[in-house]
DNA sequence: GATGAATGAGCATTCATTCAT
DNA sequence: CATGAATGAATGCTCATTCAT
C-alpha cells in the first residue's frame, strides 16, 4: 500500500479527499504501466469516480502527473532539508545528502518510482520550467549550508558541476537498480558504504 | 549530425541502405520527440519512404526501437571490451570501465541519449529479455576479466550488487546531466577526477 | 461597447441587473465565437457569476440564445412599427420599412450581427415555432398597414411571396456585407438609393 | 438524390470512387442535421467505411467541409461565367448573373443550401482566407466582364461597394426563403421579374 | 437564491498495423 | 519488394446539465 501521507499534508480536509484519492490511483496506474500507457480511464475505474472529475481538479493528464511529481519532490526536499540541518560539519553533511536521499526512496519506493518515470515528461511537458525552477531551487539550499560552514572550502576543489554526481551518483544508481528489481537488498542496507564512498570521492 | 558509423558496421552493404536510413531518422525523432510520442508516419516521411518498407525491415514499432537500441548496446559494449583488454591491474580497470563510459557517451550523444530514454520502453516490452540477456553478459565480461588478474580480491570485500553502482554511478549521473544540458563541460574533460573518485570509493 | 438599451427596457429593474449582465456577455461572447463554439463556462467567467446562475435564469443554452433572439427581434419590429406608422403612401412605407432595417442594423450592429448568426441555431431548436409565429406577425403588421391604404393595390401585381425578397433584400444584402467588414461604408450611407432602389422594383 | 455529377467532375476516375462518396454522405448529413451537429461517426455510418478513410483523404472535419464548400462554389462560378458569355450587353449581364444565381440555386439545392449554411463555419476556420480570395477572383470574373463593354459605364453610378447588393439581392433573399421553405414556388418561376426589378434597380 | 463539484455521454482525432495492388 | 489506402480500437478531452450544500 503507498505511503498516502505525503497527499495529506499537500491537500488537507474532507472537502480534498476525492481529489487525493485521484492522485493515488493515478500514481498506482502509472507505476504499474507506465505514464504514457495509462489512460485517464483507468484512473478513473480505480476511483470510480468519473472523467470529469479528474479533468475539473487537474485541469489535462499533463497536471494529474505534475501535481503528483511536485509533491514527491517537494516531500524529498523536505526530507533532505531535515538532515541536513542536524548534520555540523562537512562528512557529516554529505552523509546528510546520502542518507536523505536513500531513506526517503526507501520510505516512498513509489513515490521514487515514478519521480524517475515521469522526469522526462514533465520536463518536456508544460510544466517544465517550473521543475527547472524547483531543482535550481534545492541547489541552493544546499549551497546555503556550505556556505554557513567553515570547511565547506574543500568542496571548492572540485568543479561546481561534478559535485552533485560525485556525492549522488552511486546512490542514485543503486537506487534505480533496486526500484526496478535488478537488486533486490534495500538500499539503506548499503547507507555507510555509500556515505563514506562519496566521502572519499570528495576529501582529499 | 549523427554518427552512422554504427550503422554501417552493424548492417553493411548497399542492399541496407534504405534499412540505415530508417534507423537513423528513426534515431533523430526518437531523440527529439521521445520514443512514444514518435510516430510511424513521421519517421515515414524523414525517409521519404513508405509505411510499408519500414514494416517490412522491422516487423513493427517495437522492433526499430530494439534494433536501436542493440546496436548501440554492443557499440558501447564493444567499446568498454577494448579498454579493458588494454588495462593490467585493477586500478587499470576501473578506469577502463569509466573512460569507456565516458568516452563512448560523448563520441555518440544521441545514441546515448536514446539508450537512457528507451531503457524502460525496451525492458517493458517484447525485447525485456533480451536485454536482461544482455546486460548479464556484459557484467560476465567483467566478471571474467577480473578473475584473470590477481588483486581482484580487493572488490570482494564490496557487496556484489553494489560494485557496478560503486564504479560507474558517478560518470552515469553526470552523463545524464550532459546530455540533458543541465551542465555543458563534456564528461571527458573530467574523465580522470571520475576515475580517481571511483578508484577511491571502492579501494581501501 | 454594445448598446444595453435593449436590456434595460426588456429586463427592467435592479432585480434583473444579473439577468441583463448574463445576456450582455453572452452576446458578446457569441458573436466572438459563434453560437455552438460558445461554452456556458465562457459566459460564466466572463459575468464573474456561477453556471447555476445562468442555469437559474434561462433554463439552458437555448433559452439563453432565445431570450437574446427575441429581444433583438422585438427591438427590430419596434422600430419598424414607428417607422411605418409616420408614412402616407405606398412609396414612404417602402421607404420605411428600408430606413427602419438599415438604421437598426447601424443602431445595434451587435444585435444585428447576433440576429443572422442565430436564426439557423434557434428555428432548429425548441423555440423555432415561437420564431415562425412572431415572423408571421411581423407580416401581418405590414400586410395591415398596407390594407389601410389606397394604393397598396399596386403591390398585388407581384406574388405575394416575392414582396419581401423585393423590398428588402438588397439592404439585407448590404447589410451582411457591412457586418462581418467585407464592405466598410455604413449602409446609412446608402438609405436612400436602396430605398429608391425597392421602390423602382415594386412599381411599374 | 443529390446531384452528384458536381463531383464526378471535380474528383474523376475509380480511386476517387470512396471519396466522392464520403463527400455526398457528409453533404446529405451537414444539410440534415447542420455542420456542427454532424459528427464524423455520422458520416463513416452513412459510407460503411471507417473513420481512419475519411481522415485519409481529408485531415479533419474542417477539411471535408472546406472540400464541399469550393467544390460548390466552383461550380456555380462556372455557371455565372457560361451564362455572362452569352450576354452581349449590359442588361443581358445583369440578367445572366440574375440567372445563373436562380437556376444554379435550383439545379443544386443541396449545395446551395450547404453553403449558406457553412459559409460563417468555413470564414472562421482554417480556409478563411482561400474563401476571401476566391470571393475576389469572382469579383474580378464580372469586373473583367464588364471591362469588355461599352455600357457598362452606366454601373459607376453606383458606388462600388453597393452594386453586388443592387444585383443579387433579391435573388438571394428569396433563394434563401425557398431553400428553407418559407415560400413554396422555386426561384425560376421568378427569374424573370428577379432580373427585371436588378435592372431597374441601377439603370436609370 | 447562489454555488461549483460532479456527472458521463459524446466527439474529434490518432496511429500502429494490415494487405490488396 | 514497395506502396499507401484502409482499418478501427483507443484516447484525451469537452461541455451541457444536475444537485447537494
Amino acid at each position: 500500500m503507498i505511503n498516502a501521507s505525503i497527499l495529506e499534508r499537500r491537500f488537507p480536509g474532507r472537502r480534498a479527499q476525492l481529489k487525493r484519492d485521484i492522485l493515488l490511483q493515478a500514481l498506482q496506474c502509472f507505476n504499474a504501466h507506465g505514464v504514457e500507457a495509462t489512460t485517464i480511464d483507468m484512473i478513473r475505474a480505480q476511483c470510480d469516480t468519473s472523467v470529469g472529475a479528474i479533468y475539473h481538479h487537474f485541469r489535462n493528464k499533463d497536471g494529474l502527473v505534475a501535481a503528483l511529481f511536485f509533491a514527491a519532490l517537494e516531500d524529498q526536499q523536505q526530507l533532505m532539508q531535515n538532515y541536513l540541518e542536524q548534520a555540523s560539519d562537512l562528512r557529516e553533511g554529505i552523509a546528510a545528502l546520502v542518507y536523505s536521499y536513500v531513506d526517503w526512496v526507501v520510505a516512498q519506493p513509489d513515490w521514487a518510482r515514478f519521480q524517475y518515470q515521469a522526469h522526462s515528461s514533465v520536463s518536456k511537458g508544460p510544466h517544465g520550467e517550473e521543475l527547472v525552477r524547483r531543482n535550481s531551487e534545492r541547489g541552493s539550499q544546499v549551497a546555503q549550508w556550505l556556505a554557513e560552514r567553515e570547511q565547506s572550502t574543500q568542496l571548492q576543489d572540485w568543479p561546481a558541476e561534478l559535485r552533485a554526481s560525485l556525492i549522488i551518483g552511486q546512490s542514485e544508481n543503486y537506487c534505480r537498480s533496486w526500484l526496478s528489481g535488478r537488486v533486490s537488498t534495500p538500499p539503506t542496507a548499503y547507507r555507510d558504504i555509500l556515505a563514506e564512498a562519496a566521502w572519499r570521492s570528495v576529501s582529499n
